[in-house]
RNA sequence: CGGGGCGUAGCGCAGCCUGGUUAGCGCGCCUGGUUCGGGACCAGGAGGUCGGAAGUUCAAAUCUUCUCGCCCCGACCA
C-alpha cells in the first residue's frame, strides 16, 4: 500500500492512482487495458447499483440478460453504429481449433442482438413496451486505458427500450436522463451539468443523445451516464415491426441508455483529497467506522469492545443497513488505524478509548472537514445520521461551488481558446456550429462540446464561432 | 497508428555514459523488544534468473543487435 499520495496539485494523475491504490479499489489485470476491481472497489459499485436498480424497478423496468458474443453481422445492420464501434471490437475468429465461418464480437454495446431479440418477440401493440435493463460488462479495445474511466473491459448497466409511439420513446429518454442525474446529484454528490449531446459528440445510430456530464477536481469533464433516442433506426435495421390498433405495420421507436464503473472514476475525482478516497454516505459501504483505543487487552475485550458492538447494532438500525463497523485490528497502532479509514473514504470515524468510556462518550470526526466532536452515547443514534447528511450536502456543495467558479463565459474564439488555455474549466458560449466546425475547434484547443444545458434551452444568441443568429447555449471543455 | 519515455525485490528508484568485489537505497514485508490518542523506534531477517534472446569480451545490469512489455502526450472513446 502507498504510504504517501501525491499531493493532487502536483501531479493530478498520479494522485488518482495513489487514492486508487490506497484505498485498495482496483488494479490493473494482466490482459492490457483491462482491469480488476477489489472488493473494495466493487462494493462501492454494488452501492451504485442498488440506487439505480430501484430508480429502474420505480419507472416498471425489469433486468434480463443477453449474450456476450454477437455475430459480426448483426453490427453491420446499422450504418452508423458498425462505424462507430468496428474500429474498438475485440473479435472472436477461433473456437478450440475451428475457425468461425463467422467471426464473433465480444459485446461493445448489446442494442444489436438485444433488436434483433425484440424483432422477434414484437409483433402487436400490446406487446410494447418493452422495458429491460441489463447489467453486464462490455469491452471496447481502447488505446489508453485509465482505470475506471476508460478501460478496455468495464462493468456497467444497459437498458433498452422499445415503443409504440415517438413520444413514449422519447418520454422514456428524458426519465431516464432524469433518474440518473438525480441519482448522482442525491447519491453520488455529483452536481452534473444535464443536456443535449451536440450533433458531433452522438451515439452512433442515434437520433440524439442526452448526457450528465461532472466536473473533476482538475477541472475536466467526465461524462457521467448517456440516455440516446434512437429514432426508429435500430427498429429499421433490425425490423422490430408491430400492427397498431388499425391494422397497419409501423417499425417501433427504441431507446438505450448507461451507466459504468466510470462513475466510481468520477466519485474519486470529485470528492478525493491528499489523504485518499472520500465518499459519499449515500455510496460509501461502510459510512461509520468505530474505533476502540487501548493499551489494555483487557479493557478493550470487557470494556470498548462490547460497548462499540453495541452502538455499532443501534447506528444500523438507525441507517436501516449494515453500514457500521467496529475496527478490531488491535495488531496495528491507532496512527495507522486511522489513516487507512481516511484513505478508504468513510465518512465518519467515532473514536471510543479510556477517556471516552469514561465519559460515556464517542469523539465523533468527519472525514470531509476534519471536524470532531465528543457526542454521548445515547445522542450518537441521533447525531451519527445527522452528521451523515450534513456530509452527503456538503460534498455536493462544494462541488457545485467549484463547477461554477471554474465555468465561464465567452463572446469570441480568442476568448475561449483563452479560457482554454490558461485557467481551465467550462466554457459557455452560443453555438450555431455543427460537425465540421466542432471538429475545427477541437483541433485547436482539444475541447468539444460537452452538452447543451437543459436549464438554457430556450437561450438564443449570436454563435461565438460562425457569427449566426440563434446560437444554442453550449458548454465546451476538455474530457476524459 | 504518430511523437516521447521507461523496464533492476511487492512499490518507488539509484547504478549504465567510462564493463571488474557478494547488485544497492527508501518504503513495505517477517521476527524480537520498547512503544501505542494522528502514518513509531531499535536490533535482526526474508525477498532479485537486473524484461527476453543473441552477440562482443577473460569478465555484461552496464557495450552492440534483435525482440517483448509497459507508461505518458496526441487521434478514438462510457
Amino acid at each position: 500500500m502507498a504510504k504517501n499520495i501525491t499531493p493532487k496539485e502536483k501531479d493530478f494523475s498520479q494522485w488518482y492512482l495513489d487514492v486508487i491504490r490506497a484505498a485498495e479499489l482496483a488494479d490493473y489485470a494482466p490482459v492490457r487495458g483491462c482491469m480488476v476491481v477489489r472488493p473494495t472497489g466493487y462494493s462501492i459499485w454494488e452501492m451504485i447499483q442498488k440506487h439505480y436498480d430501484e430508480g429502474f424497478k420505480e419507472l416498471g423496468h425489469v433486468n434480463a440478460y443477453f449474450p456476450l458474443l454477437i455475430p459480426r453481422s448483426f453490427l453491420d445492420k446499422e450504418a452508423q453504429h458498425v462505424e462507430g464501434f468496428a474500429p474498438e471490437c475485440a473479435v472472436v475468429t477461433y473456437a478450440g481449433a475451428e475457425e468461425l465461418e463467422e467471426p464473433l464480437v465480444i459485446r461493445p454495446t448489446s442494442e444489436t442482438v438485444i433488436g434483433h431479440m425484440y424483432s422477434k418477440w414484437v409483433q402487436s401493440w400490446r406487446d410494447l413496451p418493452i422495458l429491460i435493463n441489463q447489467w453486464c460488462n462490455v469491452m471496447r479495445w481502447e488505446k489508453r486505458p485509465r482505470l475506471f474511466l476508460r478501460t478496455s473491459e468495464f462493468l456497467w448497466q444497459e437498458g433498452h427500450t422499445a415503443h409504440a409511439t415517438r413520444e413514449e420513446a422519447f418520454e422514456e429518454t428524458m426519465a431516464i436522463l432524469k433518474l440518473y442525474k438525480d441519482v448522482m446529484i442525491e447519491k453520488l454528490a455529483l452536481p452534473v451539468l444535464f443536456g443535449e449531446k451536440s450533433e458531433g459528440e452522438r451515439f452512433p445510430g442515434a437520433d440524439n443523445t442526452y448526457t450528465c456530464e461532472a466536473m473533476m477536481s482538475d477541472k475536466r469533464a467526465a461524462q457521467a451516464g448517456t440516455s440516446h433516442f434512437l429514432g426508429q433506426n435500430f427498429a429499421k435495421a433490425f425490423d422490430i415491426k408491430f400492427q397498431n390498433q388499425k391494422g397497419e405495420m409501423e417499425y417501433a421507436w427504441t431507446t438505450s441508455w448507461g451507466v459504468s464503473t466510470r462513475l466510481i472514476g468520477a466519485l474519486i475525482m470529485t470528492h478525493g483529497d491528499n489523504d485518499g478516497l472520500v465518499l459519499p454516505p449515500e455510496v460509501a459501504p461502510v459510512r461509520v467506522v468505530i474505533l476502540p483505543i487501548s493499551t489494555s487487552e483487557e479493557r478493550l475485550n470487557t470494556e470498548l469492545v462490547p460497548k462499540a458492538e453495541e452502538i455499532a447494532a443501534s447506528l444500523n438500525k438507525a441507517l436501516g443497513g449494515r453500514y457500521a463497523v467496529v475496527d478490531k485490528r488491535f495488531d496495528m497502532r491507532p496512527g495507522d488505524r486511522f489513516f487507512r479509514h481516511l484513505q478508504r473514504g468513510v465518512p465518519l470515524r467515532l473514536e471510543l478509548g479510556e477517556k471516552e468510556f469514561a465519559a460515556q462518550t464517542l469523539r465523533m470526526v468527519r472525514r470531509d472537514t476534519g471536524e470532531r466532536e465528543d457526542v454521548a452515547w445515547d445522542a450518537i443514534a441521533t447525531r451519527a445520521p445527522q452528521t451523515l447528511e450534513a456530509i452527503q450536502k456538503n460534498l455536493h456543495d462544494t462541488a457545485l461551488a467549484f463547477r461554477k467558479a471554474n465555468t465561464f463565459e465567452a463572446k469570441s474564439f480568442d476568448e475561449l481558446k483563452n479560457i482554454l488555455d490558461t485557467t481551465g474549466g467550462f466554457v459557455r458560449a452560443f453555438f450555431a456550429g455543427g460537425k465540421a466546425e466542432e471538429k475545427e475547434i477541437k483541433e485547436a484547443t482539444q475541447a468539444t462540446v460537452r452538452c447543451l444545458p437543459m436549464e438554457d434551452e430556450d437561450l438564443r444568441g449570436t454563435c461565438f464561432y460562425t457569427g449566426k443568429p440563434n446560437g444554442r447555449m453550449a458548454v465546451f471543455g476538455k474530457a476524459y
